[in-house]
DNA sequence: AAAAAAT
């Protein structure tokens, strides 16, 4: 059943009249069209959120924002949150997750004021972008209601985050490092704050946030409602769940598109110096409104957006090392429609909700397969089909095989035209082979024909044990403080010797020189 | 190995 966001809404059931809150019937809801009994069976079925238990002003907000029908969670959430109930939520992004505590949380807060510098109530997200996220709901959702929110994030200017909180706010949205941090500074009291949100909670641990996150619950006190969520329950997540919550009501939901049959998959197996080019194809020939393009690193993201914008591509890139507000205005311009192309770390890999994303690329393999999940997950939703295609280099099998098991499902191998399509190769890899196969660019076999030499395959396993690779390295010198912990970054640099610097080439000479889009016309 | 988050 997806009672995904919501239909177009022409379908009005007759149930309006249920109706528990003093709702002024909320106008508009039975236009002159009304279809009479049209699909009741369906319809009938689906929870409405005017049965909820929100109050007209909200309710009012969500008709205005064309929804009709909650999400499971939603719909098992918000009864319990209203209730009082601490709430332990398993569910992810695209799941309405959000809205399931927004809305209780502007209910329950409406009505009473904000005291200067006591948050009323607290949420907590692992990136400032899905803090931010959360902020726009509220300014949504609450826009008929005077309560106040302030955003406390890093990045961006503290006394402006104070003077906000010095009025008073009655929502604190917070990631961890600037909460604790105005905390100690003494610029904020959590002893007034009675409801706490932990948000992407397994996120929060994956970015070693919980020992932050023990200490902000220790700042509030004991009597307060929690509501807890995560995308998995692993044990540690667990226990912390033990730790924070008492006695919760535990929901649970289906992910939206574990690996959604409405997402069409394919991976392209390339070399590493190809990998540019085969995107460029992909990105021209697919239908394309909108994408995302996932890099593994910070660095290959600026690299390749500032290649697709060469090639006349309308392209965008998020990553944490950018200032904060690039990274906002750059989003935004994404999901106005100004920027097609998104090109980002796994920053955005989770949590990030775009409405109506056609494509996702990954131009790397993610290290963990989970990320592919979550990568992925970006489209394909609202019932809509999505496309998520992925480049990967011949001795990136490993990666692939995990996510394949990971999703039960083979990525299908699609082949991109004009540039070399090869095999994995399953000649193993010598430790730190990597960088040097990119360098060498120049010499690759190709393997439209059998794959390369029968390798001794899965023979020799462990090949000349013992690689003792390390324990002579620049040891000597420590180095004060700064600048020198790039001495030891390559060993010899045997592939592109520099000559004329002496010891002190500098690393940045010593890298592979994989950059210079100078891309000659491609086709 | 990489990314996120406080200065």
């Amino acid at each position: 059943m997806s009672a995904k966001k919501t239909s177009p809404a022409p379908t009005r059931s007759a149930k309006k009249a249920v109706a528990p809150a003093p709702a002024t019937s909320t106008e508009a809801a039975l236009p002159p069209d009304a279809p009479e009994q049209a699909a009741p069976a369906q319809e009938e079925a689906l929870p409405l959120f005017s049965e909820l238990g929100l109050s007209e002003p909200i309710q009012r907000a969500i008709d205005e924002m064309g929804y009709r029908h909650p999400t499971p969670i939603q719909a098992q959430a918000i009864p319990y949150v209203l209730m009082g109930r601490d709430v332990l939520g398993v569910a992810q992004t695209g799941t309405g997750k959000t809205a399931s505590f927004t809305l209780p949380m502007l209910e329950i807060l409406q009505g009473s004021r904000a005291r200067a510098r006591m948050p009323r109530s607290l949420i907590l997200e692992p990136t400032r972008e899905l803090a931010l996220q959360v902020a726009e709901n509220f300014v949504n959702y609450g826009k008929h209601l005077k309560l106040t929110h302030a955003l406390l994030i890093g990045g961006e200017s503290m006394a402006e985050q104070k003077e906000v909180l010095n009025r008073g706010v009655d929502v604190l949205i917070a990631t961890p490092g600037r909460l604790i941090d105005l905390f100690e500074r003494g610029g904020l009291l959590l002893t007034q704050t009675k409801l706490l949100v932990i948000d992407e909670a397994d996120r929060m641990l994956d970015m070693g946030f919980i020992p932050d996150i023990e200490k902000i619950v220790g700042m509030l006190s004991p009597l307060r409602q929690t509501l807890f969520f995560s995308a998995t329950m692993a044990p540690e997540i667990r226990r912390l769940a033990d730790a924070f919550l008492s006695n919760p009501k535990e929901i649970t939901v289906s992910r939206p598109s574990s690996v959604a049959s409405t997402i069409e998959t394919g991976l392209a197996i390339v070399d590493g110096a190809d990998k540019r080019r085969a995107l460029r194809k992909l990105l021209r020939e697919a239908d394309m409104q909108n994408a995302i393009v996932f890099c593994n690193r910070k660095r290959d993201v600026d690299v390749l957006c500032k290649s697709l914008i060469k090639h006349g591509f309308s392209a965008g890139a998020l990553h944490g090392d950018l200032p904060q507000s690039v990274r906002f205005s750059t989003l935004e311009a994404f999901k106005s429609g100004a920027l097609q192309i998104l090109v980002c770390s796994d920053i955005a890999a989770r949590g990030i909700d775009i409405g109506g994303l056609s494509h996702v690329f990954n131009f790397d393999l993610p290290f963990h397969a989970e990320d592919y999940v979550h990568r992925i997950g970006r489209t394909g939703r609202a019932g809509r089909t999505g496309h998520a295609y992925s480049l990967a280099t011949p001795d990136e099998e490993g990666l692939a095989q995990a996510i394949e098991k990971l999703t039960g499902k083979p990525i299908p191998r699609i082949e991109v035209k004009g540039v070399d399509n090869l095999e994995w190769s399953d000649e193993p890899r010598p430790a730190g082979g990597r960088r040097k196969s990119r360098a060498e660019s120049g010499s690759r076999r190709k393997s439209n024909a059998a794959p390369p030499a029968p390798a001794p395959a899965s023979a020799a396993p462990v090949e000349e044990a013992a690689p003792a690779p390390k324990p002579s390295r620049s040891r000597s010198a420590p180095a004060m403080g700064s600048g020198r912990r790039d001495q030891g970054l390559l060993p010899a640099a045997p592939d592109h010797a520099i000559t004329g610097f002496g010891d002190d080439i500098p690393a940045f000479m010593q890298l592979p020189r994989r950059e210079k889009p100078v891309v000659p016309a491609d086709e």
